[in-house]
DNA sequence: CCACGTTTTCGACCCTTAGGCGAAAACTGG
DNA sequence: CCAGTTTTCGCCTAAGGGTCGAAAACGTGG
């Protein structure tokens, strides 16, 4: 989600919300604070740091050192945001302002391998959602196709995908009805990579 | 590694070393001066950034805001530091100032995790190390033993060691001499984990 | 110099998890 | 009732980690 900006420096260019830190409160709240106040997205499903971006001329006249954070809004939510504002497709972005496709190259690589090694997917997904449907999510924000077999098989394994007993309709064209599935647990899950650094009892890392 | 504050606030509690931004500089660059500045340790052999650490109270009397940043030396290197500077046990802190705790904890849940699927293992050891030294790095950082046979099993399939070819002579009990191993490569190489999400040709997570 | 304790190394076997394939199931439309 | 579509499920294979125990290579003490 990117907005254009009205005043230089680099005017009229899109750009990632975003605004100064106040006095009584830390970067994540800020950022929340920025997002309510410009556009309306109050269903952040995930809110995490990124990185700090602090090349002294990143801003041109000013020195500026941004805190980036990585927020997620879940597929079936349609924000309403400003008529200066507007969702991108991250594979066809406008030209950005200052060092933002850096920020968002990051984001993106972040999102690809939380999505790996954790339940982030819950914060893409619907609270109901088919297979194929979490299939696109994922071969969307990973850019690749994924297995629709696998990724179930995967998922549920990890304890994270429970039924919920109904199915969806078929689409136009028929088939057979698709089972909803609903993630296990709000909230960010790790499953563990690699055991090499598994304890011998199976203890998870650093507790 | 912490120091001694002299000033208040929080003086003569141990804090992680660290300083301000500089005009000309960014936040990595920064804590390399920091670090050479006060202590002398140039023999970093692995800087990342952390997290920023940013609630309004973090430090009485005024606004600070602190990019923390995890930094590795070689176990071999033990640099000279100052009088009013030492290394400590991560398991056996002193009462450290601020919210500093919670940064060396967070930093330790990094090293943890990244030494289970990177192989940023070859900026704990040293040149050239055997398999039990390795072992022993690697159960130290972990918090918990592992196993040896595995170690290098695991590391050498990944392509990260590979043998010298010299043996290290058996310590005062006799026993086998052991081989002597390096990490194939420099620089952090990430092995990604999980394959529900990679391509089905293989290709790595966004190129 | 030979038996013994020590340390390292290597191989064998098992288990868990991912990837792929194809058949079966369940539905729509004609 | 039949053809076409989409989903689901089971089976098989491959890869990676976990464990165990035997063999290799060394020092030491009798």
């Amino acid at each position: 989600m990117l907005w254009q900006r009205a005043r230089e420096p680099h005017a009229h260019r899109w750009s990632l919300p975003g605004g100064g830190l106040g006095a009584e409160e830390d970067v994540e709240a800020s950022i929340r604070r920025q997002l309510a106040e410009k556009v309306d997205v109050r269903q952040l499903s995930h809110v995490e740091q990124l990185a700090v971006f602090s090349a002294p001329g990143r801003v041109p006249g000013m020195r500026v050192v941004a805190t980036a954070f990585l927020g997620l809004v879940p597929s079936d939510i349609d924000p309403v945001v400003p008529s200066d504002t507007a969702w991108h497709p991250v594979d066809a972005l406008p030209a950005t302002a200052f060092d933002h496709q850096a920020i968002i190259h990051k984001a993106r690589g972040r999102l690809a391998s939380k999505l790996s090694y954790t339940n982030l997917g819950f914060a893409l997904a619907p609270p109901q959602f088919t297979i194929s449907a979490l299939r696109e999510l994922y071969s969307a924000a990973l850019g690749y196709p994924v297995s629709a077999t696998n990724l179930q098989r995967v998922l549920s394994r990890r304890g994270l995908l429970e039924p919920t007993g109904d199915t969806a309709p078929p689409g136009p064209a028929g088939g057979r009805p698709a089972a909803l599935f609903r993630f296990a647990s709000r909230g960010m899950r790790v499953t563990d990579p690699f055991a090499v650094l598994r304890p011998p009892t199976g203890r998870s890392v650093v507790p």
